[in-house]
DNA sequence: GTTAGCAGTCAGAAGGTTAGAGTGCTAAAT
DNA sequence: ATTTAGCACTCTAACCTTCTGACTGCTAAC
């Protein structure tokens, strides 16, 4: 039914996108006249808008007003935006900050989360990635009073897990040492399942320990993602369209907290890049007032995570964009460095 | 100039107070009849209201409407509320969601904040108990590939902290593990400047690895409080009185974010218990419509950190100091453990 | 000290009016 | 066949006005 629109009429439907996104009132034909270059009258405008309304690009709130981009009008103006590199001044800004915080999969995580609510200036998500199948690599154990012990595992990606462990008697640090150094032995670079196959030849207390272990190992493989970082709830609520509906807004994004990620992950996001999901296109209905800018990062099939901007329809898609696609770009070259994957250790001369 | 309050307008006082924390408008003389037991007429009520006003402890909105409870009327409110103590019921289940989770101080504290909201209805603010001045337990470096090692360090306390370390040549992991035996040895129970001292022995690896360490020290002595844990967040956008006053409070909640805390913190939180800050005795401007519940925690002098609920002045306060109170204790017992001070492994039957 | 009774006050709802922003249409101009 | 000027028409938001009823505050009797 929609045939291609002529260049003016998409230079009238990208200058009304842009002018709704930046003032969040419906544009009148006398905006877009001025805003765009074009030498026409503003009737010549209104003509256009007809039939950009008829296709169903625009909507008219009530008669006597402007037009309101419609979620075809922004997918329109998504597909044909162009230029969506973010400027190499920020590029360089944000390897610098990568640079200074301290190297974990999590403070990355964080970074990014307020680096993307602030570039794109709204909510921001970002789900750490978490390895498929997760491997030991080191044990450690510090005693920390007569019978109780600190438990510090490593796994693989350089994932560092604590525990607090009781004993029945006290242990020495002299005889925690041993037994971890039979156990990093052992265990090394095995799974679960193997490391519960070595358990038999073990001693009273290795056991005990290795159960502990074994727990930590399965609760991290259990979880489909960490609790991802949220930044920018501040830009959500200050948006204009949302003076009134704040329990929309509020149940959005603060009950729904652990679930967010659920909601807003489209069904297919195997493929790399970023993906645009605007309005009605959002399978879940909370959030079909909101569009999603959205990126996996990570190694496929060792380590994903994904990273999202979360904004109303009326969102800067450019930046969004921009800022998605480098900062995904960033952290899968952390990640490849921290796998030992290759080597980038991502000058920031 | 305000004498003591005869019981009866005690009862009226306690009465308005409590029907305007539990419906959030104002309390006419009648309701005050209904809800109270006293066999008199409204109009005895209006005359003890007309004295509750001139002494300053309610408000009228205007002429004809009922009355709203003064900061002076809460305050009041508060000093005379009594059996404040958890049921114990509630006391046994929060004992045994803490034995649930990891032991580590930061998922205490995440759990503090969830449990606190909760109960309390309303934001909750948990600062994490943090050594005044810490001290090296326990290092381990583990080989990641070639020339990157990830540096796994214990401090006094049971905190881990952890750090990817890039050297310029392949090191072994035989090399690592014989550096960190031998730091290990050198640097046990050292703060900042007793493992500076030791500097001038080691080796050039060893002098790179200690600088790290030291780093991640003196970080750590920098913090005045870690980043607070925050949550509750959408009880404070329920409240009705909040429906129009949006961004008042976003730019409370949100913004501050990494302020608030040293915005709540009252002058002395030197003593022991819960404090109970209500509106305009706030020092601080930004939330003198709102109240606050604190408590301090921890072991004095060794390691020190804060709850606190914070709500509109309209809050349940009875509520919150018990949990706050209960909260505080709680976690002072699991600090005590992990310091080793006295073993209160909370038994929970 | 308490109470009935009633005048007085005020917020908020409901209804009416107006101004002006902006379209949609028509008919002339290019 | 497009573009344009011009104007009637529509609809919102702002601004009044009015009305209702919830409460108080006072007075005078109990």
């Amino acid at each position: 039914m929609s045939k291609t629109l002529s260049p003016r009429t998409e230079a009238i439907l990208k200058s009304i996108v842009e002018q709704y996104i930046a003032r969040a009132a419906p544009v009148p034909s006398q905006s877009v006249l001025h805003n765009n270059g074009l030498d026409v009258s503003s009737a010549t405008i209104r003509n256009e808008m007809m039939r950009l309304k008829q296709e169903g690009y625009i909507i008219q709130p009530h008669t006597s007003a402007g037009s309101v981009p419609s979620d075809k009008g922004y997918r329109h103006y998504v597909e044909t935006l162009d230029d969506i590199r973010l400027p190499l001044n920020q590029q360089r800004m944000i390897n610098h900050l990568f640079h200074q915080v301290e190297t974990r999969v999590e403070e990355w995580a964080k970074l990014t989360a307020t680096l993307l609510a602030n570039m794109s200036q709204n909510m921001a998500i970002v789900a750490t990635a978490k390895p498929d199948n997760c491997l030991f690599k080191h044990l450690e154990l510090v005693s920390i009073q007569d019978s109780t012990a600190l438990l510090v595992l490593v796994l693989q990606g350089a994932v560092v897990r604590q525990q607090l462990t009781v004993f029945n008697q006290p242990v020495s640090q002299t005889e925690l040492s041993e037994i971890s150094n039979r156990l990093n032995g052992l265990f090394d670079g095995l799974n679960n399942p193997q490391i519960q196959a070595k358990k038999p030849g073990l001693s009273d207390l290795e056991k005990s320990i290795s159960e502990s272990i074994l727990n930590i190992m399965k609760t991290e493989d259990e979880i489909e993602y960490e609790a991802p970082y949220l930044d920018g709830l501040q830009f959500i609520f200050n948006q204009p369209e949302f003076a009134n509906a704040r329990q929309t807004t509020t149940s959005l994004a603060l009950t729904e907290n652990k679930n967010l990620l659920r909601v807003i992950l489209p069904d297919k996001l195997t493929d790399r890049g970023v993906h645009v999901i605007i309005g009605k296109e959002n399978k879940s209905e909370t959030i079909q007032n909101y569009s999603v800018v959205i990126s996996q990062y990570g190694l496929p099939g060792e380590a994903i995570g994904c990273i999202a901007v979360i904004g109303p329809t009326r969102m800067q898609y450019a930046r969004s964009i921009a800022s998605v696609d480098y900062l995904a770009e960033v952290l899968t070259g952390l990640m490849a460095w921290l796998y030992g994957r290759k080597i980038v250790p991502e000058s920031d001369n």
